[in-house]
RNA sequence: GGCGGCGUAGCCAAGUGGUAAGGCAGAGGUCUGCAAAACCUUUAUUCGUCGGUUCGAUUCCGACCGCCGCCUCCA
């Protein structure tokens, strides 16, 4: 039985689909002002696919969608700055976002929308909140009146009579003229006469932050939808305004099941630009690190616990991906005898079973993790004593595939080595070792190792052969 | 000040009211000319500290110490 933590109700709760058979869901994506650095991915590529992918295995049509913010103060400054319009900006990062998504082994969502192309339907809602009294204009902008909406507060149980409020630097209550310091703001009016703007039934501005995930959730899943999810940064004042910006227009429950991935650490450390330990995916590849060993790491950790990213850990993430790719190719390349091995299957029901019991538990990636690797030895161990059989083998392949369309983390083996090619290496070696050039020899030895090439020295020569046959 | 999370072996970490998954590193072994690679075995009488509840607590409760976060258009 699957089950997620719903931050609304707090506990772990059975998912069950409004619509019998499907999935929808939301997840929060990137602000594309600049590269999206480990800990974006790890909410949106590796937990957001992870959640869609277990849905898909579970038998769920799935239907996600994932928002590309591309109109917000950051990107209005730099492009300015750069003297483009927004469009021109934000393409790059738009291109960079989803060339780093998909290196990262994630499947693309249904409908990636893009904030500024969904202005009509946020003006939309905002007249919908006008006519329910929950907006109020003020100065050409509009605000969300929050006393207006009985249920604000109950995704993030925010207190606000134990909050810092007022005479804080942090509070903004002069910028713009509110009925109360805690209204939000759904539409900026238009204050400079070069600044962005869309010209609306609303007046010439720009939409707040908040109705853009409203609009796009709903256009594309439903005024109700199933699971909607996102960093835990998120869950206030984003979700909690979303909830009031949806509720307040509809009249309907929103999202059913709200799900927030944790944050990750660096070293140690909360990531940010001033201590050093700030990285993009792109960072992380021009170290030359893995795509699929950066996934696994930040698989490894359950999405409701904070990750604590180190470098050691990458390139042991590394060592561990590698193992996996060769334990599938030794199986894959085996040609065992007929037959099945009870304990090889005994086997192999536990390892499907302690995966799904792990997925089912809130994705718990770790659990199903050790699933896999606990599989790993004892199938090596078989192919070491010769006890796999034809049978056996199948599944375990079968099982592989199976765990992998969840999981992605086996990476593939690229092109297969030519005979002729094995060969005329293995001459070379040959031709160092005469020379007592060891040092090249080897070079050539773990070169054909790492492609599955395993040598055997003999009297007459060197004998080689495709590991696990 | 209000709210939340975490502290488990050298490192990353799962987990449960009944006695500690998995990965990396280390050690040993198979193989090998030696290595490397691959594979196997092995590594916490103990789960931040001190109390309490219990037949029994790492797991529940309280206090304390330490770390991270939200309350600010940060995933």
């Amino acid at each position: 039985m699957l089950k997620f933590f719903n931050t609304l109700s707090g506990q772990l709760e059975e998912f069950s689909p409004m619509h019998e058979g499907e999935a929808r869901l939301y997840i929060c994506g990137p602000t594309v002002w600049d590269y999206a650095h480990i800990g974006n991915f790890r909410t949106m590529a590796v937990f957001g696919d992870t959640l869609r992918r277990y849905l898909k295995y579970k038998g769920y049509r799935v239907r996600h969608v994932m928002n590309i913010t591309d109109v917000e103060d950051r990107i209005i400054k730099f492009s300015h700055e750069q003297g483009k319009t927004i469009d021109e900006y934000t393409a790059k990062y738009i291109a960079a976002f989803v060339e780093d998504y998909d290196a990262l082994g994630a499947e693309r969502p249904e409908v990636m929308p893009q904030a500024t192309r969904h202005i009509e339907e946020m003006v939309d809602i905002i007249r919908r909140l006008r006519e329910a009294g929950h907006a109020y204009e003020s100065e050409g902008s509009y605000y969300y009146r929050i006393n207006s909406f009985d249920g604000y507060g109950k995704l993030s149980k925010i207190n606000f009579a134990g909050n810092i409020v007022g005479g804080s630097e942090r509070v903004d209550t002069d910028k713009y003229e509110k009925e109360d310091a805690r209204d939000f703001a759904l539409w900026k009016a238009r204050e400079e006469p070069n600044e962005p703007a869309w010209e609306t039934e609303l007046g010439a501005g720009r939409p707040g932050w908040h109705i853009e995930c409203s609009a796009m959730s709903m256009k594309y899943l439903g005024e109700t939808f199933d699971i909607h999810a996102g960093g835990i940064d998120l869950v206030f004042p984003h979700h909690e305004n979303e909830i009031a910006q949806s509720e307040g227009a509809t009249g309907r429950q929103f999202a059913r099941y709200w799900m927030h991935a944790e944050h990750l650490k660096v070293e140690g450390e909360s990531m940010s630009k001033s201590r050093g330990n700030y990285y993009t995916f792109r960072d992380l590849r021009e170290r030359g690190y893995d795509p699929t060993a950066v996934r696994y790491l930040l698989l490894s950790v359950p999405y409701r616990k904070q990750l604590n990213f180190t470098f050691e850990g990458l390139r042991g993430a590394e060592k561990t991906v590698e193992s996996l790719r060769d334990f599938h190719a030794r199986v894959r390349d085996a040609r065992p005898e007929p037959g099945s091995n009870e304990q090889i299957q005994a086997g192999i029901a536990r390892a499907l079973r302690e995966f799904e019991d792990g997925m089912d538990d809130d994705l718990n990636t770790s659990v199903a993790l050790a699933a896999i690797h606990d599989l790993k030895r004892e199938v090596n161990t078989a192919l070491d004593e010769g006890a796999l059989r034809e049978d056996d083998r199948a599944e375990v392949l079968s099982l592989v595939e199976r765990f992998n369309s969840v999981l992605n983390i086996f990476p593939g083996d690229g092109p297969a080595l030519l005979d002729e090619d094995v060969q005329r290496l293995i001459d070379e070696r040959q031709e160092a070792r005469h020379r007592r050039d060891f040092r090249r020899a080897d070079e050539i030895r773990d070169q054909l190792a790492s492609r599955g090439i395993v040598l055997e020295d003999t009297r007459d020569g060197v004998r080689w052969k495709r590991r696990g046959t």
